[in-house]
DNA sequence: CTTATATATCGTAATATTGCAATCTATAAA
DNA sequence: TTTATAGATTGCAATATTACGATATATAAG
């Protein structure tokens, strides 16, 4: 994003913004829902359902592995990929408190 | 960030990643904390408050309003900005729903 | 050991994001 | 009308992201 100022902010707002700009991406997006829909699958399986080449599609499982979002078993020759359930209970607790927090009437 | 291959992916695809890029920043992340605190402010409180300038700050504003996220009324010759709290239902509901989908066991 | 398969890493070109100085716009006050 | 105040816009430099070909790594099969 060029000079982000990182530096200046609390280490929780710099967590917040990186575990949503893992998710801020179609591509990104489209894994998280392919992998909520077939449960769990391997690297190849997402390279044949998305219009990606493989490296590019290594590197977006790589930053959702980053972020926690998805993680990534050895099985054999191929890795199996699926959706780390505990992130999404924390981001929608954290959504929602934001919401029941916030007063119906504003400025 | 680059040539995202927008158009390989769904309207729906692309709205999240949109929606997620507007949170994806930590002086937005602390813009939306600053007003979960204060329920409403004026532009200029948010640029004593946190170490960015004027048009810096100004151009965070119009992304989080872009984004449906914050909304700004003008009174007088100030600009009152607050939470949009439809939103972070939304966020919420979204994050919670892929939540109680997904299986406890894993890969 | 050799070959095939699955995925990761490297290097790089194209493009997007971030931050700010300078400047413009609009409203309020004098 | 002039001046002051609050924000938005413009233009640009610095840096981050994205995608992919080429290549490396690792395991399984033969």
């Amino acid at each position: 994003m060029g000079i982000t100022k990182s530096e200046s902010f609390t280490t929780e707002q710099n967590d917040m913004a990186n575990l949503f700009k893992a998710i801020a991406n179609p591509a990104r997006v489209a894994i998280i829902q392919y992998l909520l829909k077939v449960d769990s699958c391997i690297c190849g399986d997402i390279v044949n359902e998305l219009p990606l080449a493989q490296p590019t599609i290594s590197q977006h499982l790589k930053e959702l592995k980053n972020a926690n979002i998805i993680q990534g078993t050895i099985e054999g020759k191929s890795i199996c990929y699926c959706l780390n359930k505990d992130v999404f209970e924390s981001i929608g607790r954290y959504f929602m408190g934001m919401y029941i927090k916030l007063d119906a009437k504003c400025c």
